[in-house]
DNA sequence: CAGTGAGCGAGCTTCCGCTTGACTT
């Protein structure tokens, strides 16, 4: 008999709780929700007022089996799931499906995993609170009527195993909006004008900013004619101090954004490696939306900083959550054990935990002290001023711990101590530069960027983002990617001495690394929901639901009431639209062929997106010419060059052995075909548009070479069978299917009845790896 | 796997939020 039985939602908090409440108690865990809606018929009952049809999944049968098993011998059961909605959600979950009856069942919450917290809880149990659970029925029913209602439109209106949902939906668009501004988005150039100034007696120069740029060249060459003849000198000197403050402890998002920017780590990377420092008992848990520090970490954390740097470096800070529709069930992610600078554990795991530790730390210790030193330059024959700018660090206080980054690519020039003058000094000017300044279109994002976004519009959870961002990239939507940089020249004006040099430079723009870009199917689904369903692509629209969830939970609106206003008209919508709707494939008329005048156009077709020369066959009457657009092409941006440039495929580029050599583009890339043989071109080395007979030749021949490794047996009463070398070693291939030879085989020794007996042995396995 | 740009049409895909393992290709 079990006095009294916990339940709480994750099995490394069960351990630790279980510690702190003795052996009266036993705890065990839920992992997160035990039911679901059935998959059946959206899992909700339209004819019966939205009456949600919960099952428990397939991989929860056992756990829930062993629940049933431990419930009925405890006495008292305390449910200790999140205090938040879904946490709410998953307690009267257990109630309903392990038939728990009121008077031996306590709801009890937590928002620290602290002995204190967790005491005090048990002393303050309550009922489930049906409002909130409602809430929550409300959250997963309208998700789901979305989600299951707009995806089939898609199959039919787009492309089969499609997807669109309240928040992927929303990620998605805004990659396309982004790419679209960048897209039209317009540079603009200035000259930039900086003068180093040599001081009398004093080391090092002063560096100054001119307080205007100027558009034209002529403009700053005007400008370095005058300072031929100029004198220059101090004109005032101001010193203010100024500080800065720590940023608050991490939440899921801000941990994936630091972890992204200072160790380049991807979200989901980020978020495994969490989830094993949690579940060695490194760090508290890894998924919140709090800044919040419990008393006794605030403790803690003090205790070290006065020990480690001295009384001066500590400052006490309760940090207050900013974002929207936060629910607050935990703590900021914060470090178990403070005293534990470091850790022991893979390289990303020590390097995680310390940032982590260094994030906490800094956020309870004292604001950075700086003196900011501004020198006004004057130059006697124009009214315009140099500006030079100094910071000189007073105090380090938390700097000593942390820096946080930013995304802001245009970083500032560095600004150190600047040399001591006296108002009304004279300079020496060393040179005066100018130089040509482009404009930045706006950021593209990255997936840590994306996610802030996604968290400033209230839209995601801290369980939910790392898998949407794999969700939009797996759909085929967005591309995350390294781009190279183009070579942009810009002009230079230096004056040295008396003489004005100008020249022309060139640097490379517009590098991207790991970032976020919209691919053609993205695009359409994009367009398409946009124009069919602009309600739901709002980025308002969760904020309007979530009030209405609050007002729910406040017990001010009936669930199933909210539910009925928003599904009529939203279902009216998708009928209307799988009527009306034109098959989507986001065709764009690029211009006319300049060899028979014909349209060209650029659309998604059967394999992807494509090019067509001609009016289709019914309307025309002749064949149109197609031609696939390769990789990295988009039909929102092809031009007519481009397209016209895919028709010269396949290419005839001569013959080898009496044999034409074609060179033409295929599902997986360039190719050459030759005697029937296919041979891939290389990867940034080879173009198919210019490819020589030589280097084709040259392929084929290494191919060849390659191939005369890839037998290691054939039979020849058996053509179907033979022993192949492949890229994870040698396997067999009997008749288009492979399989694995056991290490302890020699691949040349096998007879054929030894293969067919390893084939035989591995058909059990074949249904399954045939997924995709 | 190297074409094709739809074709008979069966049967499948899909959401968001809680959680942790089982898997290697």
């Amino acid at each position: 008999m079990i006095e009294n039985l916990v339940i709480v939602e994750s099995p490394a908090k069960a351990k630790t709780i279980e510690k702190f409440l003795g052996k009266d108690f036993q705890v065990t865990s839920s992992m997160g929700h035990i039911r679901d809606l059935s998959k059946k018929e959206y899992g909700v009952d339209l004819k019966n007022n939205y009456d949600p049809q919960y099952i428990v999944p397939e991989d929860k049968k056992k756990l829930v089996a062993e629940l049933k098993k431990l419930v009925k011998t405890a006495k008292t059961i305390w449910l200790a799931s999140d205090e938040d909605r879904e946490g709410e959600a998953i307690a009267w979950h257990l109630s309903e499906e392990l038939k728990l009856s009121k008077d031996k069942t306590r709801r009890i919450v937590f928002h620290e995993i602290t002995e204190k917290a967790i005491k005090d809880s048990i002393k303050q149990f309550r009922a489930i609170d049906q409002n909130l659970v409602n809430a929550q029925q409300a959250r997963r029913v309208l998700d789901r009527l979305v989600g299951f209602e707009l995806s089939p439109v898609l199959w039919k209106k787009v492309k089969p195993s499609l997807s669109a949902g309240r928040v992927q939906s929303v990620a998605v668009r805004l990659i396309v909006d982004r790419e679209r501004e960048i897209n039209s988005f317009q540079s603009t150039s200035a000259f930039r004008v900086q003068g180093d100034f040599n001081v009398e007696g004093a080391k090092g120069l002063l560096k100054g900013e001119l307080n205007k740029r100027f558009i034209k060249e002529a403009e700053a060459k005007a400008f370095l004619e005058k300072c031929k003849t100029a004198a220059f000198s101090v004109k005032n000197v101001t010193t203010k101090p100024s500080k800065k403050s720590p940023a608050a402890p991490f939440t899921t998002s801000t941990l994936q954004q630091e972890a992204s920017r200072k160790l380049g780590f991807s979200v989901s990377q980020t978020m495994t490696l969490a989830q094993r420092l949690y579940e060695s008992g490194f760090i508290t848990y890894m998924r919140t939306d709090s800044v919040n520090l419990s008393d006794l970490a605030i403790n803690a954390a003090k205790a070290i900083i006065e020990k480690e740097f001295g009384k001066e470096f500590s400052e006490v800070r309760q940090f207050k959550t900013k974002s929207k529709g936060a629910q607050e069930a935990h703590e900021a992610i914060r470090p178990a054990y403070f005293e534990k600078s470091s850790i022991s554990g893979s390289n990303n795991e020590k390097r995680l935990y310390e940032l982590i530790w260094k994030r906490t730390i800094a956020s309870q210790m004292s604001d950075a002290k700086l003196e900011r030193t501004t020198i006004d330059i004057n130059v006697s024959n124009t009214s315009e001023i140099f500006v030079a700018q100094g910071e000189v660090l007073k105090f380090e206080g938390f700097l000593k711990v942390y820096i946080e980054s930013t995304d802001d690519e245009n970083e500032e020039e560095e600004t150190g101590l600047l040399p001591a003058v006296k108002i009304g000094q004279s300079l020496l000017r060393k040179s005066i530069t100018a130089v040509q300044k482009f404009t930045l279109h706006p950021p593209r994002y990255t997936e840590a960027s994306l996610v802030r976004k996604l968290e400033e519009l209230g839209i995601g959870r801290p369980s939910t983002y790392a898998p949407t961002i794999s969700t939009i990239q797996n759909r085929g939507y967005v591309l995350k990617e390294d781009r190279e940089g183009l070579e942009r020249k810009y002009q230079l004006l230096t004056l040295v001495s008396n003489e004005i040099k100008s020249e022309v430079r060139t640097e490379i723009t517009g590098t991207e690394k790991s970032k976020l870009f919209p691919d053609n199917i993205g695009v359409i689904v994009n367009d398409f929901l946009i124009e069919h369903f602009k309600e739901i692509l709002d980025f308002s629209f969760t904020a309007t639901v979530e009030k209405e969830f609050d007002d729910i939970a406040a017990g001010k609106m009936e669930w199933k009431k909210m539910i009925d206003v928003f599904y009529k008209p939203f279902h009216k919508q998708v009928e209307e639209t799988l009527k009306v709707s034109e098959y989507s494939k986001g065709e764009r008329l690029l211009g006319n062929d300049p060899a028979t005048g014909k349209p060209v156009f650029a659309r998604m077709g059967r394999y992807g997106p494509v090019i067509q020369i001609g009016e289709k066959e019914e309307t025309s009457g002749e064949k149109p010419r197609f031609a696939s657009m390769i990789k990295g092409q988009q039909l929102e941006t092809i031009t007519l060059e481009q397209a016209m440039n895919l028709f010269q495929l396949p290419r005839n580029v001569g013959t080898y052995e009496d044999k034409e050599i074609i060179v033409s583009v295929g599902k997986f890339g360039p190719y050459i075909r030759h005697d029937n043989k296919f041979v891939s071109l290389k990867k940034n080395i080879d173009d198919p548009y210019t490819i020589t007979h030589e280097r084709a030749i040259e392929l084929i021949e290494e191919k060849r070479e390659k191939d005369k490794n890839k037998y290691i047996k054939v039979f020849e009463d058996e053509p179907e069978l033979q022993i192949l070398n492949g890229r994870w070693g040698p396997y067999i291939s009997y008749k288009k299917n492979n399989f694995k030879i056991p290490k302890e085989i020699e691949p040349k020794d096998l007879s054929k009845e030894d293969c067919l007996k390893i084939i035989q042995g591995s058909d059990k396995k074949k249904t399954k790896t045939k997924k995709k």
